[in-house]
DNA sequence: GTATTGTTACGACTAAATGTCGTAAATTGA
DNA sequence: TCAATTTACGACATTTAGTCGTAACAATAC
């Protein structure tokens, strides 16, 4: 449960290794810095070196060019924001926080029907009221 | 829209003002600092100062001793908090979040139950599938 | 073997935010 | 006028994020 919120250079890292999975530094400096011809090399070495000392990222050293990867899931990192959410708004329950987005009407039907479809297939474990 | 997350300190001021409503500055500190004799005052003042810096306590300054009370409900701090992250991590929609929690595992069976009541009697406008 | 190129590792700096304290100014009541 | 309380705010230490620069270290070209 680590639940240190990511910053916004650290999650662009997060977002590209998400979706790729299995970056060079030089990718993702290429995506992240795409006019950059100077040296912000550094910058993105120093992001992907301090994502790995806090477990949001891996490397593969077996090779000179390191290939990086992510260690947490994009779900697992959203799992622990909205816990963690929880836990410092309503006592750790999350009902509360969608109750909220519902009376809120912040969401649009289409997502409430979505979302009705998950609650419907979810984890059936045996009892069935 | 103002997802300023709150951090440690200002969110306990802010729990305590969501809760009671209109509360002097000593009385924060009393049950902020409950050992503290010493000069918390100060500290407090300060939180306090840039909440409604920040916009999320106004005070009243009718009488001599303001009484502080929140100008933003937590509910409309954790829906911004909540759609903050949906930005952040699932291009703005939410469904996903919460399809990671079920998916997950992360919710009691009862919070599942809570939740499909909430979806069901949500703001019905017109339509009825 | 040496030079060159590209990468890694890491120290260092800036800027901002946070929590803390101290204190001057203002207000109240005795 | 004096003491007590409160407000207002300057100041400081600490942390973190983002940035850069550079030394050490491969690998390949010559």
């Amino acid at each position: 449960m680590q639940q240190t919120p990511l910053a916004n250079a650290e999650l662009a890292v997060m977002n590209l290794l998400w979706q790729e999975d299995r970056l060079t530094a030089r990718q993702i400096r290429e995506r992240l810095y795409p006019d950059a011809t100077k040296a912000q090399h550094g910058t993105v070495q120093r992001l992907l070196q301090r994502l790995e000392d806090k477990g949001f990222v891996t490397r593969d050293r077996s090779l000179p060019v390191h290939l990086f990867s992510p260690l947490l899931g994009r779900q697992t990192y959203a799992c622990d924001q909205l816990e963690s959410l929880a836990t410092k708004l309503t006592g750790g329950s999350l009902a509360p926080l969608i109750t909220y987005l519902v009376e809120g009407e912040k969401m649009s039907r289409e997502e409430l029907g979505r979302l009705r479809a998950i609650l419907d297939e979810g984890p059936s474990d045996g009892e069935q009221a």
